[in-house]
DNA sequence: TGATATACTTAATGCTGTTGATAATCTCGA
DNA sequence: TCGAGATTATCAACAGCATTAAGTATATCA
């Protein structure tokens, strides 16, 4: 029924991969919306680039150079500086001088950094269960098997982009 | 293998919702990263709540009020004022009164805006196949409905949340 | 040593988010 | 008809972040 369609892309048309598109984009904005929200209770008070850059340093569990950090979380050198200027402000990471190259700049997470994040994925989950409740096992099994799929090509294609730009 | 669990949510456990809550946020900042990058190109110059402000006017394809647009677009009056103002500026949209309760402000999208849209449509089309063709045919039939049935799922909570607000 | 490259920060500007106040208009009861 | 209260949108002040360009410190290497 879909073949043939994905390889000669028509533009005006409306094929199997647009739709997917579509939703993924529309999904991505209310995720982010909601999520936004989220972080802006009391008992969090991050805003989004501040979370995912934590987030990074918590699962690497380990050290991490400020340039590759804002490679890892997609955002620009000059912005990550504030950002982690505020995580430190807040006592959630702490940034280090490289013994070897004093030029760069080491970055951990801090325990209170740690426990923040889990009370965060923790409220998170609630958050995202009611809106997956009505999915039943199976579908589960399967769609978790396909946004890895989806994960790894949106970031193999980001890294083989040219210098993550595209279009 | 999966029954049983999801009924009783075990905090500290990783369960299957979980990884597709992980697999969706990550897929999210992402998706909304890549696109931004995107809408900055010379041709299209937008921010995200730009795009999506004026995206929801070229689908609906009629007059909306301020405050349905703020709801659909999941931003709160205050921001979305600055949004329409600057979509009105670059000629996208129109402000317009309502004719019988003057308090409301239409909004439509121009024969600008709507070309615009199109572009930017195509341009993301292209940006996302590109991570999407190494999916086979089967499992792009799949994704698109588990994924309509996360949006919905999604939507609903938004509605029924107490105000849009959870936690 | 001195030129160049690298790693990060800073500065300036624009957009967006939050909160609280304000202005305009509508509704409805007295 | 008047006025109190509700609704709708905007404004004002402030913080965070994206972008760009310039600046600082350190490393590398001819």
């Amino acid at each position: 029924m879909t073949s043939e369609i994905r390889e000669q892309v028509i533009p005006g048309e409306r094929g199997p991969l647009e739709q997917i598109e579509q939703s993924i984009m529309q999904i991505s904005w209310l995720a982010q919306r909601q999520f936004m929200q989220l972080l802006d209770d009391e008992r969090f008070r991050l805003t989004l680039p501040q979370f995912y850059t934590l987030l990074h340093l918590y699962q690497i569990a380990a050290e991490c150079k400020m340039s590759d950090l804002a490679e890892a979380t997609q955002q620009s050198a000059a912005s990550l500086t504030g950002v982690v200027d505020r995580l430190a402000e807040k006592q959630l990471v702490e940034r280090k001088r490289h013994p070897g190259d004093r030029r760069q700049v080491m970055v951990v997470v801090t325990d209170r950094g740690r426990m923040l994040i889990a009370e965060i994925k923790q409220a998170r989950r609630e958050q995202m269960q009611a809106a997956l409740a009505h999915l039943v096992d199976q579908e589960v099994d399967v769609l978790i098997q396909l946004l890895d799929r989806v994960l790894l090509g949106m970031t193999r294609v980001l890294e083989h982009g040219e210098s993550g730009r595209w279009a």
